[in-house]
DNA sequence: TGCCAGGTGATCG
DNA sequence: CGATCACATGGC
């Protein structure tokens, strides 16, 4: 329930939302959670997102969305940035009796889970696995400028549809330096294109654990990538995905054994259920700011 | 330099 | 089931 007054008014190729609460654009750009959007000089950051660039920023609760109006902003921006979420409720349940989320949410107070296209969402958290943000931006990086649709100049390309990367082979990811991922991102690709992406997307309508199963199905696809493309494309927020840095802040400050997965998973839905994806994005980004590996 | 990174599939007991 | 290993690459 948002109490306070929010305005939003329309500026030259832009718009302008004023009483924004509990939105940082470091925490949110720069929380793991997506991987298209750079900071700029001026400390803005500029990306793209299902097909739409923009440059955004924050100061004293006004938020600035450059490059869109305020249909787009209504249609897409709003829904895309969470704007009709109260984070500072879901911080507030999710930190009764629980010191350490107290203190990650403290940190991380301006957080907001961004609601992702799920196919992007899925590559590119197969292409994360087992590497590190800077390389994995990357990569995405490389696959979208030799593979995403060029709009007008100015603009960032998209991500590649799933009926391009169906079609590759090995040899056209080779420039990436996706390592052994390259078959990954085939595979998966082949199988959304199918059906034309009518099973992923409809995983938007079914429960998650229907979702899970077919997420799990997909080559490449293991426990935590879909997990993610759970939460950050499906916005199945019960999902809380676990990866190193979430198994040593489990097991350093909530007295988890290293490896004891199903201890963490039932924990997490015990104590923060419904809210579980917001509880781990938090503890994420605490985690790898704060604790050494 | 050597260890590590938003892990997964294959294999083996 | 659970444990172990190979996998490609570059950030630090």
């Amino acid at each position: 329930m948002i109490t306070y007054t929010r305005e939003i008014h329309e500026i030259e190729d832009g718009v302008v939302i004023t009483g924004v609460r509990d939105f940082n654009t470091d925490h949110i750009f720069d929380c793991g959670q997506c991987f298209r959007w750079e900071k700029t000089a001026s400390g803005s950051y500029r990306g793209i997102a299902s097909g739409k660039t923009a440059e955004i920023w924050e100061e004293g609760g006004t938020v600035t969305i450059k490059g869109c109006g305020i249909r787009e902003y209504k249609e897409f921006w709003h829904d895309y940035l969470d704007m009709g979420t109260d984070y500072g409720e879901i911080k507030k349940i999710i930190s009764k009796d629980d010191r350490v989320m107290e203190q990650a949410c403290e940190y991380g107070s301006g957080i907001r889970l961004l609601r992702q296209d799920p196919w992007e969402a899925l590559i590119s958290f197969i292409i994360s696995q087992n590497s590190n943000i800077p390389r994995i931006k990357r990569c995405i990086k490389w696959l979208c400028d030799m593979y995403g649709e060029k709009t007008e100049s100015g603009e960032l390309p998209a991500f590649p549809a799933f009926e391009v990367l169906s079609g590759l082979s090995e040899e056209d990811l080779e420039g990436g330096r996706f390592g052994y991922r390259d078959k990954y991102i085939i595979r998966a690709s082949a199988e959304i294109a199918a059906d034309g992406g009518k099973a992923l997307y409809g995983m938007r309508e079914c429960d998650a654990k229907t979702a899970e199963k077919y997420l799990r199905s997909l080559h490449g696809v293991g426990p935590k990538v879909a997990n993610c493309v759970l939460l950050f494309g499906l916005q199945k927020y019960g999902s809380f995905p676990l990866d190193v840095w979430m198994k040593r802040i489990m097991s350093r400050l909530y007295g988890f054994k290293e490896n004891d997965l199903k201890g963490m998973s039932a924990y997490a839905a015990e104590h923060y259920g419904m809210y579980s994806g917001f509880a781990q994005q938090y503890l994420f980004y605490y985690a790898r700011d704060n604790l050494s590996g």
